[in-house]
DNA sequence: TATTTTTATTATGTCATACATAATGCATAA
DNA sequence: TTATGCATTATGTATGACATAATAAAAATA
């Protein structure tokens, strides 16, 4: 049992970095809510005296919170706890040419999941002025012929719009992080070929199922307008 | 004219710091893809000579890369590019604690969005297999009356394992992040109070669809089973 | 000769110190 | 009373030194 325990800490040498437990101290800090948001947090170099480190460490310890969003730290001030946004710290990283192809892929993915599960608060939340918008923008909804970049701007127009109708900032910064991600893949050579462009519900269509259908007819149709997405993931 | 753009160059001091600027070069270096995964990026020194800014400079912004997932640096060999694992990064960002009300309410509608959307997935990659663990998971399903703890521990499980068999690892990676927010939301007093639990339909119920529905059977059925969430938000 | 051991080299990790710079509050002058 | 200037303070930047780990080269051993 001793020599257990002994081997415990044996095989668990410790290689994290001065670094990373100082990191790690001072996360644990905020979860244990010692500390809120808007609170300073102490001094870089009391930092440094309290816990026996030098300034070098400490900061770089605070550097990687700065970077997670979690401090924001001013001149003379010292450092705040902050509420991260997130989605916007990640945007800086979600770079299509870095990212492995399995990922690219899952991301795609990801953008069809969305827009079919949010038609409850697409429904919950629309007012008559978004049906109103919505509908000027179907009004010049461009036929297959039509020149190629300007489908790409309807399309982000339009399902952008549902986006934000279902009122969900958190979601909405979601998708504009997808929105490169969506693009890169879609002309990389990830996916299969499309092999006909379809048009199966329309924007037109969407739209209509939004001012009288339901919920669930809108999933429907949904899933049917991106029918030529989902083409070239499955089968 | 003239004095339009000189004012634009003056109302634009440029406030970043050397920091800031070395990182966007870095950056953009990596978006230029100049340099693609697996490559090293030249050495501190090198870099900082090159750039002419003080070691410290580079290295702050070269760990700014790394938090962010962009780099990882060894000793002797210098840093390589990697591709991030985001959500795996972010995840350690997320802390109920520390995110502000909204966005924690946001993260809770995101929750319901993807089970209800990522319906068409389970049904394309699920396997016999899969349906068996589902059928054993339902087996032991606690009804109403059961202990709370062990609800949740059923609930996880349950739902856990749809995310797996809709075989989209940055999903579950998103999922993840997402569990301890729910579970903090659910319980703090952000929501409406739960008027009654009701139960509609069950997991043994989505078992059976998933069997021998389809994707746009699936997804109403979840909605359902989501009413008491849905209940808590919206009216 | 082949293989192991030792040594040297190199690039990142940590420390210490000094100064620059921006933000804040206080004192001073108009 | 309102600007203006000044001192203070904490972060930002620079520099030099040494520690440490990973690698390559050299030496020693079988």
């Amino acid at each position: 049992m001793a020599i257990n325990s002994l081997m415990d800490d044996f095989n668990s040498v410790d290689t994290s970095s001065l670094v990373d437990k100082v990191e790690a101290k001072l996360v644990q800090l905020l979860k244990d809510q010692k500390l809120n948001v808007g609170d300073t947090i102490p001094k870089e170099l009391e930092l440094a005296d309290r816990l026996g480190v030098s300034r070098t460490v400490i900061r770089e310890a605070l550097l990687r919170l700065r970077v997670m969003g979690l401090i924001e730290s001013k001149k003379k001030k010292g450092a705040v706890i902050t509420s991260p946004d997130i989605f916007g710290i990640i945007s800086k990283s979600v770079n299509p040419h870095i990212l492995d192809q399995t990922t690219l892929k899952e991301m795609f993915e990801l953008r069809l999941i969305l827009e079919i599960g949010m038609a409850d608060f697409i429904f919950q939340r629309i007012t008559p002025a978004d049906i109103q918008e919505l509908k000027k923008i179907v009004s010049n909804e461009p036929d297959a012929t039509q020149d190629y970049l300007f489908n790409i701007e309807h399309e982000i127009a339009f399902h952008g719009k549902l986006y934000e109708i279902a009122g969900n900032e958190t979601l909405k910064k979601f998708q504009r992080m997808l929105l490169p991600v969506f693009d890169y893949v879609h002309h990389s050579g990830l996916l299969k070929k499309q092999v006909a462009v379809k048009r199966y519900v329309s924007h037109k269509g969407l739209v209509e199922i939004i001012e009288n259908g339901s919920p669930e007819l809108f999933r429907n149709a949904m899933r049917n307008h991106l029918e030529n997405h989902f083409s070239r993931l499955f089968e």
